[in-house]
DNA sequence: TAGAATTTTTGCCAAAGGTCAGGCGGTGTA
DNA sequence: TACACCGCCTGACCTTTGGCAAAAATTCTA
């Protein structure tokens, strides 16, 4: 299970109904977890493995988001307004996850206020991460986001390179050359 | 004072604790509400008026965010770490603001709960549109996302052009040339 | 209102990245 | 084994955007 409690301490009572939301799932390489065009109605957590959102703009393929061991993964623009997103979920390697309703969830916020507030605190931290990825797509140069991306963490490496281009806002082939060019 | 009640109906109790933190302030065109390095410890609602986040990348001058009418304003990468950050805050015309202290707002989530879902909810609207934004930057051209912005609000056609440039991702003189091409 | 300062536009050239097409090596499968 | 497929690389050429500089337009201010 995720390391919660770094984040902020909950009750007993509040940790055990949470322990009945969770399932476990795994799911093997390359799986549809949640197609384009659904609603986002489960919080994911990958206890391992990696997982990607994504979704098309004029036919192509673009990841918008990655998602490694002990990250959440949702599709915010639809968790948070109920509206179907355009946005699929897919797993990259075989991947456990773990998997909350959603809708469960916030009704326990109501009983539960402490854990309103651990997720409330979970998302800001998404939040956060969401600015900074907006900040470094808005004014870096692909090379840097790309050498920024492989310093963020070990798992770049196994990641289909077509996967990583579309992530940092080029083309495959121009991913391909910003490669060659750093030997 | 903002429609928050569209938003989340909080206890007649809850909203005098909000009012007593609530502070009205008017600044004057280009007033720098918020220095660069500074923390965010002050959730701004604007009432009338306009501003913008930016920062300094290689001596440029950046807007990461503009906020209109009823729109809130916050450094999330340091309201919500602490940390301080490298944005600063201004106005771009004159400007009515509620300022809320954040550290007293946040204390105030401990003895109502309403608040601190009502403001949950608020920042989650906030997460929404850094994700949208996010999309657009990732694959949309620059002429895309000027459009974009032209349909989004009235209130672009004061905004300087160096300030959209940026928030758009590029310069100025680019800016000019996309507009000079649209006629 | 004149002059200064700032903002926006334009021209010219360079660089980054896109598009299209083909090549090459690895993997899967009949 | 042969062949198809997939992922990645490379070349040629095009488009978009950037950098620099200067002109034109606008705004500010004395």
């Amino acid at each position: 299970m995720m390391q919660f409690d770094n984040i902020y301490k909950i009750s007993d009572a509040a940790k055990e109904a949470l322990n009945q939301l969770m399932r476990e799932e795994v799911y093997p390489k390359n799986a549809l977890i949640q197609p384009v065009g659904s609603s986002c109605r489960t919080v994911y957590i990958i206890k391992k493995g990696s997982a990607r959102i994504f979704y098309y703009k004029d036919g192509n393929d673009i990841t918008e988001h990655f998602a490694f061991d002990n990250d959440m993964i949702v599709r915010a623009e639809s968790l948070f307004t109920g509206q179907p997103t355009s946005k699929g979920i897919q797993t990259i390697d075989r991947t456990e996850i773990i998997a909350l309703d959603a809708f469960k969830l916030f009704q326990l916020y109501d009983q539960h206020h402490d854990l309103e507030r651990l997720f409330r605190l979970i998302f800001e931290r998404e939040y956060v991460n969401t600015v900074k990825r907006l900040e470094s797509l808005q004014f870096k140069s692909a090379k840097e986001r790309y050498l920024d991306l492989l310093n963020s963490t070990d798992y770049v490496q196994k990641i289909p390179l077509k996967y990583i281009a579309s992530y940092l806002g080029i083309t495959q082939v121009s991913l391909s050359r910003i490669r060659n060019r750093l030997l």
